[in-house]
DNA sequence: AAGATCAGCAACCGCCTGACC
DNA sequence: TGGTCAGGCGGTTGCTGATCT
């Protein structure tokens, strides 16, 4: 089997389980001070008796001051399962382009919706000869099912997907927003499946929303109010619902091919009537 | 009210890889 | 060049709370 880490060995005497409040607040309080240099290290220099392995997940999947939580949104479910497509079980890439999320979690979500498909093939593969009546009643009366298999229980309202943070105000975002001659790209109907097939295109409308963002987010400082996602209203351009479909592949491929294009540099918007909205572009990407 | 079932989530485990000696 | 170590990753387990019968 695997080589047991020193640390974790049965010599020192670590704690396992979950993490209490105040180991909580000594590795957060440790790791703000110091610093990540060695995560072997940290656990007798916090004065915790955890291994650094543990130090390191607990750290990385719950204590991370950039980590988001609580539920997907129906864009992050939509990105998880276009990035899924394209990288397949490589959660640490995936969660690398979903801005404050681990990879855990974003496993755990893919997991448990997998096995609920899985089920629900099984389930209808058989629902002929059973006409469904073994299903559980637990999930059949679950309250806020929806009818297309994604049977998630949806509170209301629905998540915010906090719009963060914003790109810095750029000269060069109004420029390329001015020279790409496009004044918007609505409708998109998926962060990672609804861009125009040609690349550029796609840029120059993601130009439009940098500048778009920066401006909300300048006149947002200067008033003190958090801004807001912006909600795109006209259409025009490349990004019309006639392009989809041809465009997905290339769009993906592209970010797939190069690691530094980060989806957390995407703003996401959760408006509701938007769904999916690509909100800005990584300028080094749109702008290169 | 109690037990059964399920989803969600935190954490552990084993393995792999790269850096270092 | 091979061994050791630490970090990182994906798979899996187990706990908890919600919901239903």
């Amino acid at each position: 089997m695997g080589r047991v880490h020193p640390c974790c060995s049965e010599e020192k005497k670590v704690r396992k389980g979950l993490w209490s409040p105040e180991e909580d607040e000594r590795l957060a309080s440790h790791i703000a001070r110091f610093g990540v240099s060695c995560w072997s290290s940290i656990p007798e220099l916090a004065g915790l008796q955890r291994c650094g392995k543990s130090c390191r997940l607990r750290w990385m999947n719950y204590l991370r001051p950039d980590l988001k939580r609580g539920r997907f949104s129906q864009q992050e479910e939509d990105l998880i399962i276009a990035l899924h497509k394209a990288l397949g079980n490589s959660w640490s890439q995936i969660a690398a382009r979903l801005p404050g999320r681990s990879d855990n979690e974003i496993k755990n979500f893919w997991n448990a919706r997998l096995r609920k498909k899985i089920r629900q093939k099984e389930a209808s593969s058989s629902a002929s000869s059973t006409a469904g009546s073994k299903e559980p009643a637990a999930r059949r009366n679950r309250p806020n099912s929806t009818e297309n298999g994604d049977d998630r229980i949806k509170p209301a309202p629905p998540p915010v997907f906090t719009p963060y943070p914003f790109v810095p105000p750029s000269p060069r975002d109004h420029v390329a927003a001015a020279a790409s001659g496009a004044s918007s790209c609505d409708d998109y109907s998926s962060a990672a499946g609804s861009f125009v097939a040609d690349p550029a295109a796609a840029a120059a409308c993601a130009a439009v929303h940098v500048g778009y963002a920066t401006d909300r987010s300048a006149a947002a400082a200067e008033s003190g109010v958090t801004p807001t996602p912006p909600s795109m209203t006209t259409s025009t351009s490349a990004c019309t619902d006639d392009a989809r479909g041809s465009c997905d592949d290339g769009f993906l491929r592209a970010m797939v091919d190069d690691p530094s294009f980060l989806f957390g540099d995407f703003y996401l918007d959760s408006d509701g009537g938007h769904h999916g909205q690509i909100m800005s572009f990584w300028e080094s990407h749109a702008f290169s």
